[in-house]
DNA sequence: CTGAAAGCGCTAACAT
DNA sequence: ATGTTAGCGCTTTCAG
């Protein structure tokens, strides 16, 4: 067998609660003691097992993400993986561990009951997309533990967080503004898609609040494929007044967007600026590259864990809404104009 | 406090151990006495408790993954998360659970040491970019349960997967070939980017094996960036002979070389096919869209997880080498000839 | 500041 | 087929 704690107690003389106590830093062991036990535990190579200590302490110092991860989730939504990884970062720091689960919304209500039943973790970061209100209900009722990646699309006492794209709206509108475009145009995603909804509504409060407005004719929602990008950039070109400059809610309506531009001999941003959100890799390989404005992702998943190791720690803590902020990052779509 | 397996022993008349075994499933256990206890347990809503469970069984029914999570790593590696992806489900499914860790080469063996020492996974999945020597030896040396996702780039008697390169390879050339391309060049990574070198080896044996030759001249070596495939594509098409079709090692330098081409005012795959490898969501976006080599990025995944498996369950099992196919994806970057 | 001892909830021999 | 019981290795009162 492996040493335990018995085996350093006897060898430094000391009682295994002493072994304990500079193991989990207690205060009242003397500096003396502790310098010996410890130089004990480095000569015979003693570990602490994980599973005795959970099980004894009565806490995993574990937290799982419930997320969906079918076929190519990794490619599709990159973005879920970073918060992910920023997420450990964060819970590392602080003695945590990351456990990742993969459930779709039907099974997240049983697998998080078997989780918080078992006490299998100390807390759930659950990703909004497999968020369902019985799984609502429970986290409710349990009092478990948990923050929701993304905001809920429906009421409830939840802790969540998100990025606030009503917030990256406005930071798009008055970059292009201070830029000295004018008439802006915005290509977004249906209503239900409220990332784009919240997005359009922050363009225009933006606009107006400097005295600026985003007429309706230059607003097109359509899906959030290269695809509607291309015909709704086509058909907006069509018109007899043309924008000075096209925000798109995300980069696959950008991408057709650039296209359709292109394709009809005009000059991005010349004749015409495009912007954009989130900074993609792919941000980077149109020809010219997409001024964006970027939520910083990573740190998404970095504040989450934060919360979440509060919430563990102070389980009477509320926390409801939280935000992160948005940044401009400017390449070549858009220049300074007049 | 929660309900034990003592409560439920109780309500239902019998031993602990009892309980413990229709948990189990242990063999011995009559269906009557079965179907009793696990009625009881519902009524009691009784769960066993995960921490108690690792405790006394010595094992935690985990996996931990080491793996690079270093900023933007979801965005520029989407590749390796699909592979944890694919892991996550295998492990599911068989009643483990993952544990995500990041970590960077120099920490990288501490922390598998740590792990190992304390026993809090029964095995560990470590992603090749964070392999080192002494990693390896300590793997070597403590027996533990791995396998390396990729393939080493050293001598080794660990336990990896990866696919095989090469034999993409042969299958870009195969596949070429058949579609009446015969003057085919390649563009890579550098001598130590060893998928690279394998495709390109690969690419060279299938020509070979036809009867068909991969001229030195038509080997270009670079940066795996998209400024790198431009800048090599371009001075190819200097070249007096020029190619009928181009294999680029990845899609980075795949984006550089449509441009190149296309800049050029040639025509895709009029003047000249292209190929890539890995259908990253890029591959589709270049027009025309690309017609790659795909590796199952998510099956190496399932297939790392069930060896793993395999491995925890059997320690003596030595897997070594692990290979996934290929198959060829056609659009429109390359068409038949002739 | 240190030690003794009572668990934590379950598994797995071993006995019956 | 079922029950008895001894741990598993640590944490945590409570005494001293």
């Amino acid at each position: 067998m492996s040493v335990t704690i018995k085996d350093v107690a006897k060898a430094a003389g000391t009682s295994v609660s002493t072994v304990s106590k500079v193991l989990n830093g207690h205060y009242s062991i003397s500096q003396q003691t502790a310098d010996r036990v410890r130089q004990v535990m480095r000569e015979l190579n003693y570990y602490p097992s994980a599973s005795a200590q959970s099980f004894a302490r009565g806490a995993t110092r574990a937290v799982t993400v419930l997320a969906d991860l079918g076929p190519d989730a990794a490619f599709q939504n990159p973005h879920m993986f970073e918060i992910i990884a920023g997420l450990e970062q964060t819970l590392r720091a602080r003695g945590y561990r990351l456990m990742l689960r993969g459930v779709d919304a039907a099974g997240a209500y049983e697998t998080a009951e078997d989780i918080i039943s078992r006490k299998s973790a100390d807390g759930l970061a659950i990703h909004v997309s497999v968020l369902t209100h019985p799984l609502s209900a429970l986290l409710t009722k349990t009092q478990f533990p948990h923050i929701v990646l993304g905001m809920p699309n429906f009421e409830s006492q939840l802790c969540w967080i998100d990025n606030n794209n009503v917030y990256s709206g406005t930071v798009a509108a008055s970059f292009l503004l201070s830029q000295g475009y004018g008439c802006i145009a915005f290509l977004g995603g249906q209503y239900y898609d409220l990332g784009s909804a919240h997005r359009l509504q922050g363009l225009k409060e933006g606009l107006q609040t400097r005295g600026y407005t985003l007429d309706d004719q230059y607003v097109r929602l359509g899906q959030s494929t290269r695809a509607d990008g291309y015909a709704m950039t086509d058909r907006l070109l069509d018109e007899k007044q043309l924008p000075d400059a096209i925000v798109c809610a995300n980069n696959y309506i950008a991408l057709g967007c650039v296209a359709a531009i292109q394709e009809r001999g005009m000059d991005i941003p010349e004749d015409v600026g495009v912007l954009t959100f989130d900074d993609y890799p792919f941000s980077r390989f149109t020809e010219p590259q997409l001024t964006v404005v970027d939520i910083d992702v990573r740190d998404l998943g970095i504040r989450a864990g934060k919360h979440l190791v509060e919430i563990i720690r102070h389980p009477t803590l509320q926390v409801q809404t939280n935000v992160t902020a948005s940044i401009i990052i400017e390449r070549q779509s858009t220049r300074r104009r007049g």
